[in-house]
DNA sequence: ACTGTTTCAATACATTCGCATAGATATAAT
DNA sequence: ATTATATCTATGCGAATGTATTGAAACAGT
């Protein structure tokens, strides 16, 4: 019986999230948010909580779409699939490369020195949840090679995270998706003198 | 005659530095600055013209400090001085590492999609000053190869700009000067492989 | 001492912020 | 049609923003 509402929440989700990749957090107020969104200003408190609350919904929709649509091949895939990966954060098209760079770079730059734990949290695990895939992938390259560790694993992976961060913020710098492209050169032809000969 | 300035122009300048790379430009209100530089409002206004005019002093300090302390021996020098300033990134004590990260790093993050082509101008000379010195080095580097011209200079400067900035938000994000160590680990290991046998 | 000049402390200002409220509006069920 | 319920549009609110103003304060020269 209630009045419909005007807005498709999933839609209003992917608008709020691509509002926020482009201005920030605390440069996008309440009443851009409107405009951009299509939200009224009544649903964004009552229905996500307020600015932060749809702030966070975008975050975990961002997230989980990069974990399962550009991540997930490397969790049974090997140093190929990191390759791709790298090549998806410059590649236009991809989710993943962006004039804005990447909002998880961009909230954790943020809100580094600030408020919301619960923020850090989404991004430290948003991180985490990379750092894992690129360990799956650097393990299972390392059972081609037959045990043959010529590398750490650990650290590798964890290097290679924060490459991702810099190419995103490449991106950003220069608000072109494929200004990164010189540091995922770099890491592929380091990554591909490790993989096992094919 | 005049009454004298309760404060020193540069030691103001260098907290203020410190304090918009801590907590951003946005994040950092006047009464804030007030407190953490020791400059009052009035001052900020007279002598810097207001907020943003501090900002850009604090971004120039801080340019000008890390291209002639940190960037400045990769121009006579090769490899090995590259090697050197990127252990300064994740290196305690160095003024490249911190656990904010770098103040361009995050003015550029922050001040993409905003305003100020002033503020864009400085971190892009800053980048393009960074870039130049990785340039000058690797040419050097393959004056010691004899021309022997195994890898593209300008292409690998721009990667490691890039990596760079990876390393500093790794820092920021762990709020940890030497979180970045593994990237730096990985980009050394890159850079010695290319170096001309000692 | 007095004066001139500059800086400082305090306050006021208009604007914007996120949030809250309330009356109007739109649908489904009866 | 009427009613119930939820959403939307309007407006308002206190707090915080950066900036502007103004009278008191502190020095050098006379």
């Amino acid at each position: 019986m209630p009045r419909p509402k005007s807005y498709d929440r999933q839609e209003a989700i992917e608008k709020a999230c691509i509002a926020f990749w482009q201005h920030g957090f605390q440069a996008l107020g309440v009443r851009g948010l409107e405009q951009q969104t299509g939200i009224n200003q009544f649903a964004i408190r009552s229905e996500f909580g307020g600015k932060e609350g749809l702030f966070l919904e975008a975050l975990h929709y961002y997230s989980k779409a990069a974990i399962t649509h550009e991540m997930a091949p490397m969790k049974t895939g090997a140093i190929p699939e990191i390759i791709a990966f790298f090549d998806g954060l410059v590649t236009p098209g991809s989710m993943t490369s962006s004039p804005y760079g990447c909002l998880m770079v961009n909230t954790g730059v943020e809100n580094a020195r600030i408020k919301s734990p619960v923020l850090a949290d989404v991004t430290a695990q948003y991180w985490a949840a990379l750092n894992d895939h690129f360990v799956r992938a650097l393990e299972n390259e390392q059972k081609l090679l037959k045990n043959q560790a010529i590398f750490d694993v650990e650290d590798l992976a964890t290097g290679l995270v924060s490459a991702v961060m810099g190419i995103h913020v490449q991106n950003r710098q220069q608000q072109d998706e494929t200004a990164g492209r010189a540091l995922v050169n770099l890491i592929c032809n380091f990554l591909d003198n490790l993989k096992a000969p094919t």
